[in-house]
RNA sequence: GUGGGCGUAGCUCAGUUGGCUAGAGCGCCAGGUUGUGGUCCUGGAGGUCGCGGGUUCAAGCCCCGUCGUCCACCCCA
């Protein structure tokens, strides 16, 4: 056992899996850079008090933050999202609007970690700030569909809902509450505990002995006002015209409590685990104001990395790329060869890799083997006397002999390229 | 934060009712006569059995603690 291990809910993520976050990435950043979406790199901790402004009856904010005082006596944190950061660098910089900006990259929560949930895990998304446009919602939702067929995935269910207002948010809240304690005797002890808190969070409960109350519970259609609901009709309209395919979940309130108006979340039906939301997200009109800036709308989505992929190994969708070198080159004279063969190849474009240590034939031809080069070029003791070079396609057991001088046109001729 | 399962070579795992120098497969290294990989054969390296206590003549096997990991809950990506 080595002496250090990673931290808990931490890990290193190596080949091939590390080509596959950053095919990942590319996927994402091509999809939505077509949509006028450019990249933001917000710092990865903060001011605490710039997640507090996220609702302090947000549990990611009220138990998982990964805070702490730096050398200079701040108190700051580890952002446990990066919603708050882009809105936070949006009153900073006060960019013209609508500003739409996508990020990638990790955030921290002090939880207890489990397959699919980790302490620093990574998100990719994007935020659209200035306008309450219904389009732009649908635009938004939209691009999270697309990016999810680009992967490849095709087992991924659209819930979309609206929260209404400001106003109409804590009004049904309150018809929540109301309606859950004339039902208290039947309610689950832990669903009693969130409506003390966030009565909206009881309709999330998955628990058996909540989901009748829950399923009878009045929808907030019947709370939210004229505007709000017309706002969530055209988005629901501009989503067909895009052939955009959700259904309407009227019990869908998500974890953060800045979300107004519209909410959605995307759900792999083919994960068997608890965590099948790989991607969540929605309208907060008052998060803006909320972080000292001007009354501005926005909306974003945030797609975990790692349960994306969990989805797609379960679709067998979206594989590891290939990560192999062109060509391999052994060297069984002095490894000089080695060296400037490979330059000359790396500086032609020709990705190349050899054998270091002076081994054997043997071993030289097995690493080629394992390094998938599809050429293997060979210099022994004749070639380096005759200034030639042994050219092996590895799929084939026939080779043959060129002329030094014509190593990167005879290597690329091979190639294809 | 609560409850439960697991923790033996780089990886996946065996290890019988506690009993001699702890095993396998894969991987890695070296060979298999005269420079050549992917198949095959032979040999080799590599483990304080997570860590710390305890019980016992004797513990990888039992007990306690601790750390890690996985699963469920909570919550969420």
């Amino acid at each position: 056992m080595p002496e250090f291990k990673t931290s808990p809910g931490t890990r290193d993520i190596l080949a091939p899996d590390s080509g596959r976050w950053r095919a990942f990435q590319d996927v994402f950043a091509k999809t939505v850079e077509a949509a006028g979406y450019t990249l933001i790199i917000p710092p990865m901790f903060e001011d605490l008090d710039v997640f507090l402004r996220l609702g302090e009856a947000t549990e990611v904010v009220s138990k998982e933050m990964y805070d702490f005082h730096d050398k200079g006596g701040r108190h700051v944190a580890l952002r446990p999202e990066q919603t708050a950061s882009v809105c936070r660098a949006f009153v900073e910089h006060r960019p013209t609007t609508p500003w739409k900006v996508w990020y990638a990259g990790p955030n921290f929560r002090y939880e207890k970690p489990q397959q699919g949930r980790y302490r620093q895990f990574d998100q990719v998304g994007i935020e659209a700030l200035g306008t309450d446009d219904p389009f732009l919602d649908a635009e938004v939702i939209g691009l999270g569909a697309k990016f999810f067929s680009n992967l490849g995935l095709t087992r991924v269910k659209l819930s979309v809902n609206t929260l209404g207002d400001a106003g109409d948010r804590a009004r049904y809240s309150q018809v929540l509450f109301e309606y859950f304690s004339r039902h208290e005797s039947t309610l689950s002890s832990e669903s009693r505990a969130t409506l003390a808190r966030n009565p909206l969070r009881v309709l999330d409960s998955k628990r058996k002995p909540d989901q009748e109350l829950i399923a009878n519970a009045p929808a907030i259609r019947d709370t939210i006002g004229g505007e709000a609901k017309a706002h969530f009709e055209s988005v629901l309209g501009a989503l067909e015209a895009l052939n955009v395919p959700y259904q309407v979940n009227n019990r869908l309130v998500r974890g953060l409590d800045y979300y107004r108006r519209t909410t959605f979340e995307f759900v792999s039906t083919v994960l068997e685990s608890a965590h099948t939301a790989i991607g969540g997200g929605g309208r907060y009109d008052g998060l803006v104001e909320a972080l000292g800036g001007p009354a501005t709308p926005g909306i974003g989505f945030a797609l975990g990395l790692d349960r994306t992929l969990l989805a797609c190994d379960a679709e067998g969708a979206f594989a590891a790329p290939k990560n192999t070198v062109e060509v391999f080159v052994v060297d069984t004279v002095d490894g000089m060869h080695a060296q400037t063969i490979c330059n000359l190849l790396r500086a032609s474009g020709v990705t190349a890799d050899r054998a270091y240590d002076l081994r054997s034939m043997k071993a030289q031809m097995k690493a080629a083997d394992r390094s998938g080069a599809s050429v293997a070029l060979i210099i022994g003791p004749g070639e380096a006397q005759n200034s030639t070079i042994t050219l092996r396609p590895m799929n084939s057991g026939e080779q043959y002999s060129i002329p030094r001088s014509d190593l990167v046109g005879e290597v690329l001729k091979v190639l294809r390229r």
